[in-house]
DNA sequence: CGTTTCATTGAGTGCGATCAAGCCGTGTGG
DNA sequence: CCACACGGCTTGATCGCACTCAATGAAACG
Protein backbone atom coordinates (compact mmCIF):
# COMPACT_ATOMS: atom_id res chain seq x y z
CA UNK A 1 0.00 0.00 0.00
CA UNK A 2 1.69 3.36 -1.49
CA UNK A 3 0.39 6.96 0.53
CA UNK A 4 0.85 10.49 -1.09
CA UNK A 5 -0.64 13.34 0.06
CA UNK A 6 -3.72 14.63 -2.62
CA UNK A 7 -2.81 18.24 -3.90
CA UNK A 8 -1.85 18.31 -7.72
CA UNK A 9 -4.30 15.69 -8.76
CA UNK A 10 -7.18 17.04 -6.40
CA UNK A 11 -8.82 18.61 -9.74
CA UNK A 12 -8.81 15.52 -12.05
CA UNK A 13 -9.53 13.59 -9.51
CA UNK A 14 -13.06 15.56 -9.14
CA UNK A 15 -13.34 15.87 -12.77
CA UNK A 16 -14.58 11.97 -12.86
CA UNK A 17 -17.95 13.17 -10.85
CA UNK A 18 -18.27 16.59 -9.50
CA UNK A 19 -20.32 16.81 -6.46
CA UNK A 20 -19.52 18.69 -2.88
CA UNK A 21 -17.95 15.13 -1.11
CA UNK A 22 -16.31 14.64 -4.00
CA UNK A 23 -14.67 18.36 -3.73
CA UNK A 24 -14.34 17.89 -0.08
CA UNK A 25 -12.56 14.31 -0.10
CA UNK A 26 -10.08 15.66 -2.85
CA UNK A 27 -9.28 18.75 -0.85
CA UNK A 28 -9.19 17.06 2.59
CA UNK A 29 -8.45 13.60 1.72
CA UNK A 30 -5.44 10.99 1.63
CA UNK A 31 -4.92 9.42 -1.86
CA UNK A 32 -3.75 5.64 -1.14
CA UNK A 33 -2.78 3.17 -3.66
CA UNK A 34 -3.53 -0.73 -3.44
CA UNK A 35 -2.19 -3.93 -5.31
CA UNK A 36 -4.91 -6.04 -6.80
CA UNK A 37 -5.77 -7.78 -4.13
CA UNK A 38 -4.84 -5.83 -1.49
CA UNK A 39 -7.18 -5.63 1.27
CA UNK A 40 -8.31 -1.97 1.66
CA UNK A 41 -9.95 -2.53 5.17
CA UNK A 42 -10.64 -6.04 7.34
CA UNK A 43 -14.04 -7.07 8.57
CA UNK A 44 -14.53 -5.98 12.22
CA UNK A 45 -12.41 -3.10 11.64
CA UNK A 46 -13.41 -0.24 12.67
CA UNK A 47 -15.35 1.69 10.38
CA UNK A 48 -13.98 5.06 10.78
CA UNK A 49 -13.14 6.19 7.26
CA UNK A 50 -15.32 6.76 4.21
CA UNK A 51 -13.61 5.89 0.48
CA UNK A 52 -14.39 7.02 -3.06
CA UNK A 53 -12.57 5.25 -5.97
CA UNK A 54 -10.31 7.14 -8.23
CA UNK A 55 -8.98 4.55 -10.54
CA UNK A 56 -9.70 0.65 -10.92
CA UNK A 57 -12.12 -1.51 -9.39
CA UNK A 58 -13.18 -2.45 -5.64
CA UNK A 59 -15.00 -5.47 -3.88
CA UNK A 60 -16.62 -5.39 -0.45
CA UNK A 61 -16.44 -9.51 0.62
CA UNK A 62 -17.62 -10.91 3.70
CA UNK A 63 -16.21 -14.51 4.95
CA UNK A 64 -18.63 -16.75 6.56
CA UNK A 65 -16.35 -19.07 9.88
CA UNK A 66 -16.28 -22.08 7.31
CA UNK A 67 -15.26 -19.97 4.38
CA UNK A 68 -18.33 -19.57 2.31
CA UNK A 69 -17.83 -16.62 0.96
CA UNK A 70 -20.33 -13.49 -0.03
CA UNK A 71 -19.66 -10.31 -2.30
CA UNK A 72 -21.65 -7.08 -1.44
CA UNK A 73 -20.83 -5.27 -4.17
CA UNK A 74 -18.13 -3.68 -6.85
CA UNK A 75 -17.35 -0.44 -6.79
CA UNK A 76 -15.80 1.57 -9.38
CA UNK A 77 -14.28 4.90 -10.89
CA UNK A 78 -15.99 7.81 -8.86
CA UNK A 79 -17.78 5.49 -6.71
CA UNK A 80 -18.16 5.84 -2.94
CA UNK A 81 -17.55 3.27 -0.82
CA UNK A 82 -16.79 2.31 3.27
CA UNK A 83 -20.26 3.97 4.54
CA UNK A 84 -21.06 1.33 6.78
CA UNK A 85 -23.67 2.52 9.59
CA UNK A 86 -22.31 0.55 12.66
CA UNK A 87 -18.99 1.01 14.52
CA UNK A 88 -17.17 -1.73 12.95
CA UNK A 89 -17.16 -3.24 8.88
CA UNK A 90 -19.29 -6.29 8.73
CA UNK A 91 -17.93 -6.21 4.78
CA UNK A 92 -13.95 -6.30 3.98
CA UNK A 93 -13.08 -4.15 0.99
CA UNK A 94 -10.30 -5.59 -1.26
CA UNK A 95 -8.57 -3.80 -4.59
CA UNK A 96 -9.99 -6.16 -7.55
CA UNK A 97 -7.55 -4.70 -9.73
CA UNK A 98 -4.51 -2.25 -8.80
CA UNK A 99 -6.27 0.92 -7.72
CA UNK A 100 -6.07 4.51 -6.39
CA UNK A 101 -8.45 5.45 -3.42
CA UNK A 102 -9.24 8.79 -1.61
CA UNK A 103 -9.47 8.14 1.89
CA UNK A 104 -11.12 10.84 4.47
CA UNK A 105 -12.25 10.21 8.37
CA UNK A 106 -15.92 9.68 8.78
CA UNK A 107 -15.69 11.93 11.91
CA UNK A 108 -14.29 14.81 9.72
CA UNK A 109 -16.61 14.20 7.37
CA UNK A 110 -19.25 14.37 10.07
CA UNK A 111 -17.92 17.68 11.55
CA UNK A 112 -17.67 19.22 8.81
CA UNK A 113 -21.35 18.19 8.03
CA UNK A 114 -22.23 20.62 11.24
CA UNK A 115 -21.63 23.13 9.44
CA UNK A 116 -22.56 22.44 5.60
CA UNK A 117 -25.94 20.80 5.18
CA UNK A 118 -25.20 19.83 1.74
CA UNK A 119 -22.69 17.46 2.69
CA UNK A 120 -24.73 15.73 5.40
CA UNK A 121 -27.50 15.30 2.67
CA UNK A 122 -25.45 13.86 0.55
CA UNK A 123 -23.94 10.80 2.81
CA UNK A 124 -27.20 10.55 2.91
CA UNK A 125 -28.09 10.12 -0.70
CA UNK A 126 -24.91 8.32 -0.94
CA UNK A 127 -26.17 5.85 1.86
CA UNK A 128 -29.30 5.88 0.36
CA UNK A 129 -27.89 4.34 -3.30
CA UNK A 130 -26.13 1.94 -1.48
CA UNK A 131 -29.55 0.75 -0.09
CA UNK A 132 -30.94 0.34 -3.36
CA UNK A 133 -28.26 -1.56 -5.03
CA UNK A 134 -28.85 -3.88 -2.10
CA UNK A 135 -32.16 -3.91 -2.61
CA UNK A 136 -31.37 -5.15 -6.24
CA UNK A 137 -29.15 -7.09 -5.11
CA UNK A 138 -31.78 -9.15 -2.98
CA UNK A 139 -33.90 -9.82 -5.69
CA UNK A 140 -30.93 -11.45 -7.88
CA UNK A 141 -30.21 -13.81 -5.11
CA UNK A 142 -33.49 -14.71 -3.89
CA UNK A 143 -35.18 -15.04 -7.44
CA UNK A 144 -33.55 -15.25 -10.02
CA UNK A 145 -32.00 -17.94 -12.03
CA UNK A 146 -28.41 -18.38 -12.49
CA UNK A 147 -28.57 -17.32 -15.80
CA UNK A 148 -30.51 -14.31 -15.20
CA UNK A 149 -28.07 -13.74 -12.63
CA UNK A 150 -25.54 -13.54 -15.00
CA UNK A 151 -27.49 -11.75 -17.80
CA UNK A 152 -28.09 -8.76 -14.59
CA UNK A 153 -24.29 -8.52 -13.81
CA UNK A 154 -23.61 -8.17 -17.11
CA UNK A 155 -26.26 -5.57 -17.64
CA UNK A 156 -25.07 -3.90 -14.51
CA UNK A 157 -21.14 -3.65 -15.23
CA UNK A 158 -21.49 -2.70 -18.42
CA UNK A 159 -24.16 0.41 -17.49
CA UNK A 160 -21.98 1.26 -15.24
CA UNK A 161 -18.72 1.60 -16.74
CA UNK A 162 -19.96 2.90 -20.38
CA UNK A 163 -18.48 1.93 -23.79
CA UNK A 164 -19.01 -0.81 -26.33
CA UNK A 165 -17.01 -3.43 -25.01
CA UNK A 166 -16.87 -3.71 -21.32
CA UNK A 167 -14.58 -5.06 -19.30
CA UNK A 168 -14.68 -6.85 -16.96
CA UNK A 169 -12.42 -5.99 -13.42
CA UNK A 170 -12.82 -9.37 -11.21
CA UNK A 171 -12.62 -12.98 -12.01
CA UNK A 172 -14.70 -15.70 -12.41
CA UNK A 173 -14.88 -16.66 -8.78
CA UNK A 174 -15.80 -12.81 -7.55
CA UNK A 175 -18.65 -12.87 -9.99
CA UNK A 176 -19.62 -16.62 -8.32
CA UNK A 177 -20.00 -14.86 -4.99
CA UNK A 178 -21.67 -12.07 -5.49
CA UNK A 179 -24.37 -13.95 -8.08
CA UNK A 180 -24.87 -17.11 -5.13
CA UNK A 181 -23.31 -19.22 -7.68
CA UNK A 182 -20.21 -21.32 -8.49
CA UNK A 183 -17.41 -20.51 -10.92
CA UNK A 184 -18.66 -23.43 -12.87
CA UNK A 185 -22.02 -22.47 -13.45
CA UNK A 186 -21.06 -19.13 -14.18
CA UNK A 187 -18.59 -20.18 -16.79
CA UNK A 188 -21.37 -21.96 -18.21
CA UNK A 189 -23.99 -19.57 -18.34
CA UNK A 190 -21.66 -17.41 -20.16
CA UNK A 191 -20.95 -19.68 -22.60
CA UNK A 192 -24.46 -20.19 -23.10
CA UNK A 193 -25.19 -16.44 -23.58
CA UNK A 194 -22.38 -16.64 -26.10
CA UNK A 195 -23.43 -19.44 -28.35
CA UNK A 196 -27.09 -17.77 -27.87
CA UNK A 197 -25.56 -15.12 -29.52
CA UNK A 198 -26.67 -12.54 -27.02
CA UNK A 199 -22.70 -11.78 -26.04
CA UNK A 200 -19.43 -12.09 -27.59
CA UNK A 201 -16.06 -12.93 -25.60
CA UNK A 202 -12.65 -12.01 -26.42
CA UNK A 203 -10.72 -12.93 -23.96
CA UNK A 204 -12.11 -13.80 -20.86
CA UNK A 205 -12.36 -10.48 -19.60
CA UNK A 206 -13.59 -8.91 -22.50
CA UNK A 207 -16.91 -8.71 -24.15
CA UNK A 208 -19.58 -6.41 -26.35
CA UNK A 209 -23.44 -7.39 -26.26
CA UNK A 210 -24.48 -8.05 -29.42
CA UNK A 211 -28.35 -8.56 -28.20
CA UNK A 212 -29.05 -6.03 -25.86
CA UNK A 213 -32.80 -6.54 -25.87
CA UNK A 214 -32.50 -10.28 -25.31
CA UNK A 215 -29.79 -9.78 -22.27
CA UNK A 216 -32.26 -7.03 -21.05
CA UNK A 217 -34.95 -9.48 -21.16
CA UNK A 218 -33.10 -12.29 -19.18
CA UNK A 219 -31.55 -9.39 -16.49
CA UNK A 220 -35.43 -8.47 -16.48
CA UNK B 1 -57.74 1.51 5.39
CA UNK B 2 -58.87 4.30 8.39
CA UNK B 3 -57.23 7.49 9.28
CA UNK B 4 -57.54 9.72 12.45
CA UNK B 5 -55.23 12.84 13.98
CA UNK B 6 -53.15 11.42 16.30
CA UNK B 7 -53.25 13.74 19.10
CA UNK B 8 -54.35 11.60 22.04
CA UNK B 9 -52.06 8.98 21.65
CA UNK B 10 -49.00 10.70 21.08
CA UNK B 11 -47.67 9.75 24.48
CA UNK B 12 -48.08 6.29 24.20
CA UNK B 13 -47.11 5.85 20.79
CA UNK B 14 -43.96 7.45 21.56
CA UNK B 15 -43.27 5.56 24.87
CA UNK B 16 -42.64 2.27 22.65
CA UNK B 17 -39.17 3.57 21.42
CA UNK B 18 -37.81 6.77 22.98
CA UNK B 19 -36.46 8.85 20.10
CA UNK B 20 -36.38 12.08 18.14
CA UNK B 21 -38.36 11.08 14.95
CA UNK B 22 -40.78 9.35 17.11
CA UNK B 23 -41.55 12.45 19.12
CA UNK B 24 -41.94 14.49 15.62
CA UNK B 25 -43.96 11.82 14.24
CA UNK B 26 -46.30 11.37 16.82
CA UNK B 27 -46.81 15.28 17.02
CA UNK B 28 -46.62 15.91 13.29
CA UNK B 29 -47.67 12.66 11.86
CA UNK B 30 -50.70 11.13 10.46
CA UNK B 31 -52.47 7.95 12.41
CA UNK B 32 -53.47 5.10 9.51
CA UNK B 33 -54.78 1.65 10.18
CA UNK B 34 -54.91 -1.05 8.20
CA UNK B 35 -56.28 -4.66 7.59
CA UNK B 36 -53.89 -7.95 7.32
CA UNK B 37 -52.80 -7.94 3.61
CA UNK B 38 -54.05 -4.26 2.84
CA UNK B 39 -51.74 -2.05 0.60
CA UNK B 40 -49.85 0.61 2.67
CA UNK B 41 -48.03 1.84 -0.61
CA UNK B 42 -47.06 0.35 -3.91
CA UNK B 43 -44.52 -0.98 -6.00
CA UNK B 44 -43.55 2.24 -8.57
CA UNK B 45 -45.20 4.60 -6.16
CA UNK B 46 -44.19 7.75 -5.49
CA UNK B 47 -42.20 7.62 -2.27
CA UNK B 48 -42.90 10.99 -0.60
CA UNK B 49 -44.21 9.57 2.87
CA UNK B 50 -41.95 7.89 6.14
CA UNK B 51 -44.17 5.48 8.09
CA UNK B 52 -43.19 4.22 11.75
CA UNK B 53 -45.39 1.22 12.82
CA UNK B 54 -47.38 1.90 16.26
CA UNK B 55 -48.69 -1.36 16.07
CA UNK B 56 -48.73 -4.88 14.61
CA UNK B 57 -46.63 -5.76 11.55
CA UNK B 58 -45.73 -4.69 8.18
CA UNK B 59 -43.61 -6.31 4.99
CA UNK B 60 -42.58 -5.09 2.14
CA UNK B 61 -42.29 -7.01 -1.21
CA UNK B 62 -41.15 -6.82 -4.82
CA UNK B 63 -43.00 -8.39 -7.26
CA UNK B 64 -41.43 -9.90 -10.43
CA UNK B 65 -43.20 -9.04 -14.25
CA UNK B 66 -43.79 -13.10 -14.15
CA UNK B 67 -45.03 -13.17 -10.74
CA UNK B 68 -42.01 -14.52 -8.33
CA UNK B 69 -42.07 -11.95 -5.22
CA UNK B 70 -39.63 -11.37 -2.92
CA UNK B 71 -39.89 -10.22 0.56
CA UNK B 72 -37.28 -7.09 1.25
CA UNK B 73 -37.77 -6.96 5.08
CA UNK B 74 -40.25 -7.05 8.27
CA UNK B 75 -41.09 -4.51 10.31
CA UNK B 76 -42.31 -4.42 13.98
CA UNK B 77 -43.50 -1.55 16.43
CA UNK B 78 -41.24 1.28 16.43
CA UNK B 79 -39.49 -0.30 13.14
CA UNK B 80 -39.23 3.16 10.53
CA UNK B 81 -39.57 1.83 6.92
CA UNK B 82 -40.46 3.39 3.60
CA UNK B 83 -36.89 5.09 3.74
CA UNK B 84 -36.53 4.55 -0.16
CA UNK B 85 -34.05 6.67 -1.78
CA UNK B 86 -35.11 7.11 -5.15
CA UNK B 87 -38.52 9.23 -6.33
CA UNK B 88 -40.37 5.97 -6.59
CA UNK B 89 -40.97 2.84 -4.54
CA UNK B 90 -39.09 -0.35 -5.49
CA UNK B 91 -40.72 -1.87 -3.14
CA UNK B 92 -44.67 -1.86 -1.94
CA UNK B 93 -45.95 -2.11 1.61
CA UNK B 94 -48.58 -4.42 3.04
CA UNK B 95 -50.04 -4.87 6.68
CA UNK B 96 -48.89 -8.05 7.67
CA UNK B 97 -51.79 -8.19 10.40
CA UNK B 98 -54.08 -5.41 11.28
CA UNK B 99 -51.87 -3.03 12.07
CA UNK B 100 -51.37 1.29 12.80
CA UNK B 101 -48.33 3.23 12.00
CA UNK B 102 -47.28 7.17 12.08
CA UNK B 103 -46.93 8.84 8.65
CA UNK B 104 -45.40 11.51 7.58
CA UNK B 105 -44.41 13.92 4.11
CA UNK B 106 -40.35 13.24 3.59
CA UNK B 107 -40.91 16.50 2.91
CA UNK B 108 -42.28 17.84 5.46
CA UNK B 109 -39.28 15.75 7.93
CA UNK B 110 -36.19 17.30 5.49
CA UNK B 111 -37.67 21.02 5.91
CA UNK B 112 -37.60 20.52 9.55
CA UNK B 113 -34.16 18.83 9.29
CA UNK B 114 -32.88 22.16 8.18
CA UNK B 115 -33.36 23.79 11.25
CA UNK B 116 -32.45 20.55 13.34
CA UNK B 117 -29.45 18.79 12.75
CA UNK B 118 -30.62 16.03 15.06
CA UNK B 119 -33.30 15.18 12.74
CA UNK B 120 -30.94 14.67 9.24
CA UNK B 121 -28.83 12.49 11.45
CA UNK B 122 -31.43 10.47 12.43
CA UNK B 123 -32.92 9.81 9.28
CA UNK B 124 -29.53 8.74 8.23
CA UNK B 125 -28.83 6.68 10.75
CA UNK B 126 -32.67 4.36 9.97
CA UNK B 127 -31.29 4.41 6.02
CA UNK B 128 -27.96 2.64 7.65
CA UNK B 129 -30.09 0.76 9.80
CA UNK B 130 -31.88 -0.85 6.87
CA UNK B 131 -28.74 -1.43 4.72
CA UNK B 132 -26.75 -3.29 7.47
CA UNK B 133 -30.39 -5.23 7.43
CA UNK B 134 -30.14 -5.50 3.50
CA UNK B 135 -26.66 -6.89 3.45
CA UNK B 136 -27.44 -9.52 6.49
CA UNK B 137 -30.23 -10.50 4.24
CA UNK B 138 -27.80 -10.67 1.06
CA UNK B 139 -25.32 -12.72 3.04
CA UNK B 140 -28.54 -15.31 4.01
CA UNK B 141 -29.93 -15.94 0.05
CA UNK B 142 -26.76 -16.02 -1.35
CA UNK B 143 -24.80 -18.13 0.78
CA UNK B 144 -26.66 -20.06 3.35
CA UNK B 145 -28.71 -23.40 3.08
CA UNK B 146 -32.23 -23.89 3.42
CA UNK B 147 -32.39 -24.72 6.72
CA UNK B 148 -29.54 -22.23 7.95
CA UNK B 149 -32.06 -19.66 6.60
CA UNK B 150 -34.94 -20.69 8.76
CA UNK B 151 -33.08 -20.51 11.51
CA UNK B 152 -31.70 -17.36 11.00
CA UNK B 153 -35.16 -16.04 10.35
CA UNK B 154 -36.49 -17.76 13.79
CA UNK B 155 -33.75 -15.80 15.62
CA UNK B 156 -34.15 -12.61 13.93
CA UNK B 157 -37.80 -12.44 14.74
CA UNK B 158 -37.50 -13.78 18.31
CA UNK B 159 -34.61 -11.00 19.41
CA UNK B 160 -36.33 -8.62 17.62
CA UNK B 161 -40.10 -9.33 19.40
CA UNK B 162 -38.91 -10.59 22.65
CA UNK B 163 -40.08 -13.07 24.91
CA UNK B 164 -39.61 -16.83 25.89
CA UNK B 165 -43.07 -17.96 23.08
CA UNK B 166 -42.50 -15.95 19.56
CA UNK B 167 -45.48 -15.28 18.03
CA UNK B 168 -44.90 -15.02 14.11
CA UNK B 169 -47.11 -12.43 12.35
CA UNK B 170 -46.41 -13.83 8.98
CA UNK B 171 -48.12 -17.29 6.97
CA UNK B 172 -45.35 -19.75 5.48
CA UNK B 173 -45.25 -18.02 2.10
CA UNK B 174 -44.28 -14.81 3.26
CA UNK B 175 -41.41 -16.70 5.20
CA UNK B 176 -40.80 -18.73 2.02
CA UNK B 177 -40.07 -14.95 -0.32
CA UNK B 178 -38.15 -13.52 2.10
CA UNK B 179 -35.99 -16.49 2.91
CA UNK B 180 -35.66 -17.12 -1.12
CA UNK B 181 -37.29 -20.65 -0.80
CA UNK B 182 -40.73 -22.71 -1.25
CA UNK B 183 -43.43 -23.34 1.45
CA UNK B 184 -42.82 -26.80 1.39
CA UNK B 185 -39.34 -26.05 1.99
CA UNK B 186 -39.88 -23.37 4.80
CA UNK B 187 -42.50 -26.18 5.99
CA UNK B 188 -39.75 -28.96 5.88
CA UNK B 189 -37.19 -27.18 7.47
CA UNK B 190 -39.27 -26.12 10.40
CA UNK B 191 -40.35 -29.93 11.06
CA UNK B 192 -36.59 -30.66 10.86
CA UNK B 193 -35.94 -28.19 13.86
CA UNK B 194 -38.83 -29.43 15.82
CA UNK B 195 -37.94 -32.91 15.42
CA UNK B 196 -33.85 -32.09 15.97
CA UNK B 197 -35.40 -30.91 19.64
CA UNK B 198 -34.33 -27.30 18.51
CA UNK B 199 -37.66 -25.52 18.77
CA UNK B 200 -41.08 -26.31 19.88
CA UNK B 201 -44.31 -25.62 17.66
CA UNK B 202 -47.81 -24.47 19.21
CA UNK B 203 -49.94 -24.40 16.66
CA UNK B 204 -48.29 -22.82 13.49
CA UNK B 205 -48.02 -19.36 14.57
CA UNK B 206 -45.97 -19.81 17.75
CA UNK B 207 -43.11 -21.43 18.63
CA UNK B 208 -40.47 -21.50 21.29
CA UNK B 209 -36.75 -21.68 21.27
CA UNK B 210 -36.06 -25.09 23.26
CA UNK B 211 -32.02 -25.00 22.13
CA UNK B 212 -30.78 -21.42 22.16
CA UNK B 213 -27.27 -22.42 21.38
CA UNK B 214 -28.45 -25.14 18.42
CA UNK B 215 -30.39 -22.67 16.66
CA UNK B 216 -27.39 -20.12 17.14
CA UNK B 217 -25.14 -22.44 15.21
CA UNK B 218 -27.68 -22.64 12.07
CA UNK B 219 -28.12 -19.14 11.52
CA UNK B 220 -24.02 -18.60 12.44
C1' DC C 1 9.49 -23.78 -22.22
C1' DG C 2 7.82 -25.49 -18.10
C1' DT C 3 4.95 -24.06 -14.26
C1' DT C 4 1.14 -22.06 -12.26
C1' DT C 5 -3.19 -20.13 -12.12
C1' DC C 6 -7.63 -19.48 -13.89
C1' DA C 7 -11.43 -20.83 -17.04
C1' DT C 8 -14.05 -24.28 -19.51
C1' DT C 9 -16.29 -28.59 -20.19
C1' DG C 10 -18.12 -33.18 -18.88
C1' DA C 11 -20.25 -36.71 -15.78
C1' DG C 12 -22.76 -37.66 -11.89
C1' DT C 13 -24.98 -36.16 -7.47
C1' DG C 14 -27.99 -33.82 -4.35
C1' DC C 15 -30.64 -30.04 -2.52
C1' DG C 16 -34.51 -27.71 -3.00
C1' DA C 17 -38.47 -27.26 -6.47
C1' DT C 18 -42.52 -29.22 -8.32
C1' DC C 19 -46.50 -31.97 -8.36
C1' DA C 20 -49.86 -34.29 -5.67
C1' DA C 21 -52.28 -35.99 -1.60
C1' DG C 22 -53.63 -35.51 2.90
C1' DC C 23 -54.24 -32.91 7.28
C1' DC C 24 -56.01 -29.53 10.36
C1' DG C 25 -58.04 -25.37 12.21
C1' DT C 26 -61.67 -22.15 11.13
C1' DG C 27 -65.86 -20.55 9.54
C1' DT C 28 -70.60 -21.33 7.78
C1' DG C 29 -75.03 -23.13 7.15
C1' DG C 30 -78.32 -26.72 8.10
C1' DC D 1 -74.21 -29.37 17.41
C1' DC D 2 -72.62 -31.43 13.49
C1' DA D 3 -71.61 -31.54 8.30
C1' DC D 4 -69.20 -29.52 5.10
C1' DA D 5 -66.18 -26.49 2.63
C1' DC D 6 -62.24 -23.69 2.41
C1' DG D 7 -57.54 -22.00 3.00
C1' DG D 8 -53.21 -22.74 4.88
C1' DC D 9 -49.90 -26.17 6.34
C1' DT D 10 -47.60 -30.65 6.15
C1' DT D 11 -45.87 -34.73 4.05
C1' DG D 12 -44.56 -37.79 0.22
C1' DA D 13 -42.78 -38.83 -4.51
C1' DT D 14 -40.34 -37.31 -8.23
C1' DC D 15 -37.84 -33.93 -11.03
C1' DG D 16 -34.38 -30.75 -12.46
C1' DC D 17 -31.18 -26.97 -11.75
C1' DA D 18 -27.12 -25.90 -9.86
C1' DC D 19 -23.33 -28.18 -7.19
C1' DT D 20 -19.44 -31.36 -6.90
C1' DC D 21 -15.75 -33.77 -8.61
C1' DA D 22 -12.62 -34.45 -12.30
C1' DA D 23 -10.23 -33.63 -16.52
C1' DT D 24 -8.83 -30.57 -20.02
C1' DG D 25 -7.69 -26.05 -22.05
C1' DA D 26 -5.71 -21.54 -22.19
C1' DA D 27 -3.43 -17.69 -20.75
C1' DA D 28 0.21 -15.41 -17.62
C1' DC D 29 4.66 -15.68 -15.58
C1' DG D 30 9.25 -16.73 -14.40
Amino acid sequence: MSIAFDLSQATTATALRSDVIGDIMAQMGLRMSFARDEEIYAQEEDADLVYRVIEGAVRTTRLMSDGRRQVGDFYFEGDMFGLEPGETHKFSAEALSDCTVLVLKKSALMSLAQSDHRIERMIWAATSRELERAHEHVLLLGRKTACEKVASLLVSIAERTGGDKTELPMGRQDMADYLGLTIETVSRMLSQLQSSAIIAFNGVRNFRITNRAALARLAE
